[in-house]
DNA sequence: GCCCTGTCTTGACCCAGATCAAAGTCCTAT
DNA sequence: ATAGGACTTTGATCTGGGTCAAGACAGGGC
């Protein structure tokens, strides 16, 4: 079994308790959520859930990350999501997912039965207001990124990948230049609808410009990050949404 | 004002009634909505909604075709969505949409006021299951969408999208070979992320193998669906057998 | 009818990014 | 430490679809 179960953690000491679709949650219904969650865990290059497959469970990524992502007949593979920590998986009223679920690293998820976790959805709406919102959330990504898929070139497609990584690692108060890129240069192809040498190209570039510098492989800084946002080729002011 | 009143339809003779936003209400939550609903049209061209405009209403789409699209600095677009009779505009909890809503032919909206509505959805569960329900429907076809801008190649686009209206446009019961393209080649290629030279390059291909045939430039029909379906690059499951 | 305007088709050419190929680098297990 | 494998970089070449440019074909207003 690849599965491995954890002791619990409380939910008032969780990383995610205030991001994950407990977010809403009192106190009291904290304690219904905690006395019927698990906590699983998978090992990075894992599959979490198989296309189709039934699913067992719906889950809050903890910690690490996880890919969603759709292949071809032929092979041709697109990544069509990425979860970061507090992140769902599942769909309520469908017993599975059109697309793979995998860790792209070590992977902890904080997961419910399913059953169980639907009937807690119909009685408690601080649960399911919380999930249109992160459905609605995604739903806007997922747009984003079709521009992005549909119009951008390469350097652009980079750019966007990496100031994206610098928004959602950028915690608040924190400095973050500092940057870990969680994902290999083959996933990020997948991702962004480009092949592993073109992106490979495009971060040496990069590198030749001083926009960013490598530690290793996996550890990079932002060194000029007007010159990343002007090479996103979106707009220039931050667009804020009320 | 580009916005006319028509008199009012009841909801019990609605086209939309058992798709829409109200799909799942009884007869009590109806006459609510039928109560403070109001109808609008808008001319082919027009545009709905502005990005970043705060929105007044609430809408669902009772008849003819819109599309959500956004455009970069240079003036690049991707359409991001394509609404159908059926289709919600607006989005719980926010006053803004991060995209252009236009009307692709004559459009007929069902609209309800944000305030009055967003009251409403936290009182009537049968609205914001429903709600919940179709933007999960979205969200999986937004991702099918990024596949397709993302891997697949013009010929395979253009005839997943034909064979996206055909599924759309067959009504359980009719046989529909005979279908209406509902968008403009340039139109259609925003949708692909392609050019309208490319997007009219492989309709003439398919003209020239058979698989479709124009009676004018807005009307064709479907002669050979089985490769229609086979050029699409998706699984040719569906029940061949092979 | 006949222009005018918007839409569509077709052709010629070009280039960004794919594909093919070969090293180079790092990590881990022996 | 060292061999093997997984990942990454770089180079050379090819090609699908973009770009630029002409026409062709409506359809609506006069």
């Amino acid at each position: 079994m690849n599965v491995q179960l954890f002791e619990r953690v409380k939910c008032s000491e969780c990383p995610i308790r205030h991001r994950a679709v407990c977010a809403r949650c009192d106190e009291d219904e904290i304690a219904v959520l905690d006395r019927i969650k698990a906590y699983r865990t998978f090992k990075a290059g894992e599959t979490i859930i198989w296309r189709g497959d039934t699913l067992t469970h719906v889950s809050s990524v903890v910690a690490g990350i996880a890919t969603l992502s759709k292949t071809l007949d032929d092979g041709r593979m697109q990544m069509v999501g990425l979860l970061l920590p507090s992140d769902f998986i599942g769909r309520p009223g469908r017993a599975s997912l059109d697309f793979d679920v995998t860790a792209a690293s070590d992977v902890t998820l904080c997961s419910f039965e399913r059953g169980p976790f639907e009937k807690l959805l119909v009685e408690t709406p601080h649960i399911s207001q919380r999930l249109v919102e992160m459905a609605m959330d995604e739903l806007d990504a997922a747009r984003d990124w079709m521009v992005l898929l549909g119009r951008k070139t390469a350097r652009e497609k980079l750019a966007t990948f990496i100031e994206m990584l610098v928004q959602r690692s950028h915690l608040p108060g924190s400095d973050v230049p500092k940057l870990i890129l969680p994902l290999t240069r083959e996933e990020i192809a997948s991702y962004l609808g480009l092949t592993l040498e073109t992106v490979s190209r495009q971060f040496t570039q990069f590198r030749k410009e001083g926009i960013v510098e490598f530690t290793d492989r996996r550890h990079f800084t932002v060194t000029d990050h007007a010159a990343l946002l002007e090479a996103t080729g979106d707009d220039a002011d931050g667009g804020v949404i009320v």
